[in-house]
DNA sequence: TTGAAAGCGGTACCAC
DNA sequence: GTGGTACCGCTTTCAA
């Protein structure tokens, strides 16, 4: 009953070649003169061969296939990363699975634990920042992993941004719009926050007490988290209150501006410049497009991708690199353009042009 | 230099026993002596021995990994799919792994294409409603394929939810939430939607008169198809202007939504109740949470996962099936509860009780 | 129970 | 250029 399914030497025997002469066309067909290779190729269509890639591997000895896991994918800055991997990897005619690892310690291990097995080609990592430790034991088998988003210790490559220079580049930000009293707003669990709090605090340091600086610890970075936030900033007095806040991540920067729209009270940006991070698609929708700190996600897994394809293709001259990344400045209309600055925002209000923000 | 990784031969040597036992110490444990099996595991992790698993698979004729391909992963109602799937793989002890067709053509082929070729023990597959003849190819050769939320021609396994029905506990929803005067928005390309509104259709025939039915046709379903909506809703006289809407969608219902508050004029849901369509998690973040038909996603992928482990299992008895499920209604504050029913919203506004929306 | 040997479906190196 | 053949690493059957 059961069709076995036509392999290698079905070809051959359909095209009347050789065995090795079908395994040339499939891998190598300029070995081939066009007439047998025609000939072969008849005889797969024919009897509808496909290629077993599990043999393949074996006794090449190497995968053509990439796994990328994720920490979590419901986090878009993680799918931008993949996107970036994806095109490389096809550019380099290699193909590319992803996994996600739920935040879940052993899900990311049982994951590595899979790509391990498989063989695949090489291990796209971007891990939960505190399971780092996962990456060591891989490496030492000889096991190609590239990391994103973080630096593990050891001799591993690579690729992330700078999150310190993300907070110093979004509070230079505000301050050049003309904000003098900054709330930096975020969870202090993520050590990404804390670089980015570290970057901001200098750039306030360098306006030598022209500019305060208020931090404001959050449970976490969601748009809940957004909209507490907004309920303190709200129940402060004029003088009181921050004239402009950084926000550990684009969802809370989008429930801040969602609260303080509804209200009424504030204008977002005269009264309440908000500035986010990470460029999350999430918070597209917003009412007041959300100036924010872009992480180049695309470009990172591009550029991861191309790190692991190095190592698989030069192993011998490949060494291992730190690339570290700047974020990018996105303005949008939560925050103020450069005082002075004639430029109207980079992207204008969706909505508001009828009826300004705070005004109802 | 170039380490080689040890293989079984290597451990059963180190263990001094034979390579059969080595392979039963992984795989039928039952048939070994403890004492054996653990000298058989010193070994394995004296060595970090890794089973290598193409070898495993082309030995043993199967893989123990599923492919979950989806159309478009930003979209997180594939993610609870996924996770579903994923759920009921782990309880068989299966694994998955995920690929993104991004909503390409040419993608979605080469994914499959992929997935044949690794000979994955299943492929689960959430297709763009208009790629379904790349199902049947696959059946023919063999391969086991569920499709999700689609269902394709011929004999395959599917599972997928009854959108004429979504429709209609939606429009009825908002019947009975007093609404008189429905509109349904939605961007007609997608047949989803196109069912929905059938639907919607029924139910308003069914109140014999009582309540009408305009039909607003939009370029998409995101967030900014919303806005227009709502711009459309905000330029008629009150006499005019629908008192429910059904959304296509979560996105277009969040940006009708956000755009209503903003504007301030017309109270969420006392004078316009809005119901959108997925719980899409990127609506969450809503200021007034959004009522919306779930779909169940987490389930689904259950199921799908189920089906094909069964065909897996028994490939002999296994018939195909075709699942439809039910749409779930989750009330929340953007429809108005039953006429007459006490019952508060599922789910409490976050943020407006101290400033109800459009009384500012 | 344990051990030996025959594949699984390809790849790649070798002579012809 | 083409064809023969030795593996790749593991599973599985069969004898011992």
């Amino acid at each position: 009953m059961e069709e076995r399914q036509p392999n290698v030497a079905d070809v051959a025997r359909a095209a009347g070649v050789s065995l090795g002469t079908v395994s040339n066309v499939l891998n190598n067909p300029a070995k081939v003169t066009p007439r047998t290779r025609s000939k072969v190729e008849a005889a797969i269509a024919a009897l509808g061969f496909v290629r077993n890639g599990t043999a393949r591997s074996l006794a090449a000895g190497t995968s053509r296939t990439l796994a990328f896991l994720v920490e979590d994918l419901t986090n878009t800055f993680f799918l931008d990363l993949a996107k970036g991997a994806e095109e490389a990897a096809q550019a380099a005619n290699l193909n590319i699975v992803l996994a996600n690892a739920d935040s879940r310690e052993d899900k990311q291990r049982s994951y590595l634990d899979l790509f391990e097995e498989e063989r695949v080609a090489g291990i796209l990592l971007a891990p939960r920042q505190d399971l780092l430790d996962q990456v060591a034991p891989l490496r030492y088998r000889g096991v190609r992993v590239v990391v994103l988003n973080a630096h593990p210790p050891g001799d591993v490559c690579s690729v992330e941004t700078d999150n310190v220079r993300g907070g110093y580049l979004a509070a230079q930000h505000l301050i050049a719009g003309g904000c003098r009293r900054l709330l930096f707003a975020g969870a202090h669990r993520f050590p990404a926050v804390v670089d980015r709090l570290q970057g901001t605090r200098r750039a306030v340091a360098e306006t030598g007490g022209e500019v305060t600086l208020e931090v404001m610890t959050t449970d976490g970075v969601t748009a809940d988290d957004g909209y507490e936030v907004a309920t303190v900033i709200h129940s402060r007095s004029d003088q009181d209150r921050p004239d402009g806040v950084i926000a550990g991540a684009d969802l809370l920067a989008l429930g801040l501006v969602q609260a303080t729209l509804v209200r009424g009270r504030l204008r977002v940006p005269e009264d309440l410049s908000v500035i986010g991070y990470d460029n999350n698609r999430e918070a597209w929708s917003s009412l007041v497009p959300l100036t924010t700190m872009d992480q180049a996600g695309v470009q990172m897994g591009r550029s991861a991708a191309e790190l692991i394809i190095d190592e698989l293709r030069n192993p011998r001259e490949h060494e291992h690199r730190r690339i570290v990344m700047e974020p990018i400045l996105v303005p949008k209309s939560s925050t103020r353009p450069l005082v002075g600055d004639p430029a109207p925002p980079a992207t204008p209000a969706r909505w508001l042009p009828e009826h300004a923000p705070g005004q109802a």
